[in-house]
DNA sequence: ATATATCCCTGTTTACATCA
DNA sequence: ATGATGTAAACAGGGATATA
């Protein structure tokens, strides 16, 4: 990535894109950010352009390309002064030149916004893998809870299977007041639990590593 | 306040180049 | 040779703004 890559994807923020792209991309560019005033155009409206004077469309050298692509380098907008010194430069129309500058910026800006929507999508992956992770997790430690509460029962049945002990030994009713404790009781294991589960799961996104549908696609 | 000229953006058309 | 496809040059229309 060159210079000039690197200050355009600087320029470019996720926040801008759905709000006045063009204009917040290039702060320091142009003439809508600034209260300089801009220049008025010559007339040309009357005057024929090589294409509407019947001429063919050609395809500019790749020399002409390089210079305007060193100048859209440096600012992507084009002054009036500047716009005719580089036609006279390329020898070219002043409109001509207006045009490919318009196209240039077009097209920097597609490339732009691919950017961005690619970024997004691997930020979107990654946030939806480590989502699934981590309910993978949490229906794990619950699963383990489960086994554990087992055991606990199976031990205070076993103490009571022993004879009364003395009225230290946990109740029963213990148990439950500990689990009403416990942010994730035996309450929400239940049938209704896997509900509960599978409410917070999207329809059809991953559990161990399988496949979602790409809502981009 | 209004008309006009100009700039820019967005979308479309057109000409050309490339490839199967 | 030719039709499909992609790309770049050019155009059209409309919004915004400066100026007469």
């Amino acid at each position: 990535m060159n210079q000039q890559q690197t200050e355009e994807h600087q320029s470019v923020q996720i926040s801008q894109l759905y709000n006045g792209l063009y204009i917040q991309m290039l702060p320091q560019q142009g003439n809508l950010g600034e209260s300089k005033p801009r220049r008025r155009r010559k007339k040309n409206r009357g005057s024929e352009t090589e294409a509407s004077s019947g001429g063919k469309k050609r395809k500019l050298t790749a020399a002409q390309v390089h210079l305007l692509e060193s100048n859209f380098g440096s600012e992507h907008k084009l002054e009036s002064e500047r716009k005719d010194r580089l036609a006279s430069e390329l020898g070219l129309d002043p409109r001509q030149v207006a045009v490919w500058f318009q196209n240039r910026r077009a097209r920097w800006k597609n490339k732009k916004l691919e950017e961005e929507y690619s970024n997004l999508k691997k930020l979107h992956e990654s946030v939806v893998v480590e989502k699934c992770r981590l309910e993978t997790e949490l229906l794990k430690l619950k699963e383990q809870l489960i086994e554990v509460e087992k055991e606990k029962e199976r031990v205070i049945m076993g103490e009571r299977a022993d004879g009364p002990l003395s009225s230290s030994s946990p109740s029963p009713s213990m148990s439950m007041e500990a689990m009403e404790m416990d942010p994730i009781s035996l309450g929400e294991i239940s049938p209704l639990y896997e509900e509960d589960v599978f409410y917070y799961m999207p329809e059809n996104y991953c559990i161990y590593g399988m496949e979602w549908p790409n809502p981009y696609l």
